[in-house]
RNA sequence: GCUCCAGUGGUGUAGCCCGGCCAAUCAUGCGGGCCUUUCGAGCCCGCGACUCGGGUUCAAAUCCCGACUGGAGCACCA
């Protein structure tokens, strides 16, 4: 019946259903997490892991925890945590409940104190130098067979800031095959004041005990993470253990990698304080705000990061790939103009001034544009003398001579069909009188200057339009003297 | 160096678990054509890959071993 009908979209039907991305061990309900470190805005790579969680939990009507990684007090930026609420809503991404990690801190602590009770953690006094010579040698040290009295002792010590360099280690398996899994640490002494809690605080918890305790607490079913996390969830496992709490399902995906973009967060701060960028939506950058500033859609990374999907190799992202998804949600609305780069004067001679009505889009109604010819224009090609040219939509011309940054041409004649036979070049123009100053800021931050036509002066700021021939940009700023854009792609 | 993981066209991806229907999917890219007064979009055609070597098997991209290549980890960061 359908075959009859609709034959395609049977085809097309399984295909997507092959190509779908699925979890395994899914019980009644999911619960993920995404659990940035607030150092910084999102960036494409925060993208991957974000889009990931919500694309499943989505799918299986799970929830979406956002968790906010903070207990490097060094590796907090204020700003950030508000940015990554807006970077993630930008990505429509449903954020089902947000937790913070420094205001569960006394959590922590308990559980800590829990393990050392168990005997299964004890505070370590050694020279870090040092414990590591024991370690890679399959060696414990001396604080590791302390009681657990003298241990509680120490870590209330700990707490109450009156011990030095101490560090609280699990005990694993002093002599595990990978010397950072032997003892690793879990807490640690961190004197700088916390931008959230100030100096309340001087022990903070270390990832691998935090992490797994709060993954068990907020219910977490399937942990998304790239696979330089592999070790972490083989030291996290010991604190399932000791706890006896059940392990989520671990997915680990391979690295991405992402040429010619600044990603670093760390780098990009610095190279804004520095004054090399201009801001972390700056056009060099791969935040998502210099993406959203460049035109490129939240809908364009969604499905991009689902097309990579969750294989275990490594892949290379690609920028071409984003484009193309790209294009294909913009092409329908961006409404098209000329453009002309590096602005030459034109003087048509011969040429009667007319006006010409052009359509902002070849097959949608998005009303059209004026372009009124009275033979002087803006082209932005280097035109040779003796050849014929067609400005677009208008009429042939003959270049006659060039002088300084003038160029003279004379009008030939009206039919396209002339041009193709003699093999001219359709070009670019915009009328000098009421021509738009504009300035296209490209993806290395450059300024390219031009001229728009007259018509542009309309559009919004943040539309994304098409400068016919050159690209996608989207409009960012219209000031009393010029426009400025921003350049998203071909 | 040690430990672990992975290798499908230029790029991403499907297939690999449960060998045959895979002279390998889809997209992007590239080349050509149609259309078009855009070198855009659309439509059509084409190019292009199972890292290599052994083994198991009637049969291997799919299983096993080795080599090579790439990656990750080896922190009082996340």
């Amino acid at each position: 019946m359908l075959e009859e009908i609709a034959p395609e979209m049977l085809v097309e039907d399984t295909r997507e259903r092959k190509r779908e991305l699925v979890l395994k061990n899914v019980k009644d309900r999911v619960v993920m997490r995404f659990a940035p470190n607030p150092s910084g805005p999102l960036h494409l790579g925060h993208s991957r892991a974000a889009v990931l969680n919500d694309y499943f939990v989505k799918k299986y009507r799970g929830k979406f925890i956002l968790r906010l990684e903070d207990t490097d007090p060094k590796r907090v930026l204020p700003e950030a945590y508000e940015m990554i609420e807006e970077d993630l809503e930008w990505l429509n991404i449903g954020v089902g409940e947000k937790v913070v990690q420094s205001d569960r801190m006394e959590i922590y602590y308990e559980h800590c104190e829990r393990l050392i009770e168990m005997g299964h953690a004890y505070v370590c006094q050694c020279d870090p130098q040092e414990f590591r010579v024991l370690k890679n040698q399959g060696i414990p040290c001396r604080c590791r067979d302390r009681s657990v009295e003298e241990n509680l002792e120490l870590w209330e010590k700990m707490l109450d800031n009156s011990l030095e360099g101490a560090v609280v280690r699990l005990k694993t398996d002093i002599k595990h095959k990978n010397p950072s899994v032997r003892d690793f640490p879990i807490f640690r002494i961190e004197d700088t004041p916390h931008p959230k809690t100030g100096d309340r605080y001087t022990v903070y918890p270390l990832m691998n005990f935090s992490v797994p305790v709060d993954d068990y607490l907020l219910g977490i079913t399937h942990v998304l993470r790239g696979k330089d996390h592999i070790v972490n969830t083989e030291k996290q496992r010991y604190i399932y253990q000791y706890f006896n709490w059940e392990m989520p399902e671990y997915i680990h995906y391979g690295i991405l990698k992402i040429e010619g973009t600044v990603l670093s967060t760390s780098k990009m701060y610095e190279g804004i304080l520095k004054g090399e960028y201009r801001g972390w939506d700056d056009p060099r950058l791969g935040t998502l705000r210099a993406l959203r500033r460049r035109g490129i859609r939240p809908e364009a990374i969604y499905r991009s990061m689902l097309e990579i999907g969750i294989k275990p190799a490594d892949v290379k992202f690609s920028w071409e790939n984003l484009y193309a998804i790209n294009r294909e949600i913009i092409d329908r609305e961006a409404k098209r103009f000329f453009f002309v780069e590096n602005p030459k004067r034109l003087k048509v001679l011969g040429a009667e001034p007319r006006t010409l009505y052009l359509r902002m889009h070849p097959d949608r109604d998005l009303g059209t544009r004026e372009l009124r010819f009275e033979g002087e224009v803006y082209v932005s090609d280097d035109l040779e003398v003796n050849r014929m040219y067609r400005l677009m939509e208008l009429c042939n011309i003959v270049v006659e001579r060039v002088e300084g940054d003038v160029i003279y041409a004379r009008y030939h004649s009206e039919d396209f069909k002339i041009l193709r036979r003699k093999r001219g070049k359709i070009i670019h123009w915009v009328p000098v009188k009421d021509a738009v100053k504009t300035v296209v800021v490209d993806t290395e931050g450059r300024e390219r200057c031009g001229f728009a036509e007259k018509d542009f002066k309309n559009v919004n700021i943040d539309e994304l339009v098409q400068f016919e021939r050159y690209g996608f940009t989207r409009v960012d700023d219209k000031r009393e003297d010029r426009i400025v854009c921003y350049f998203a792609h071909k």
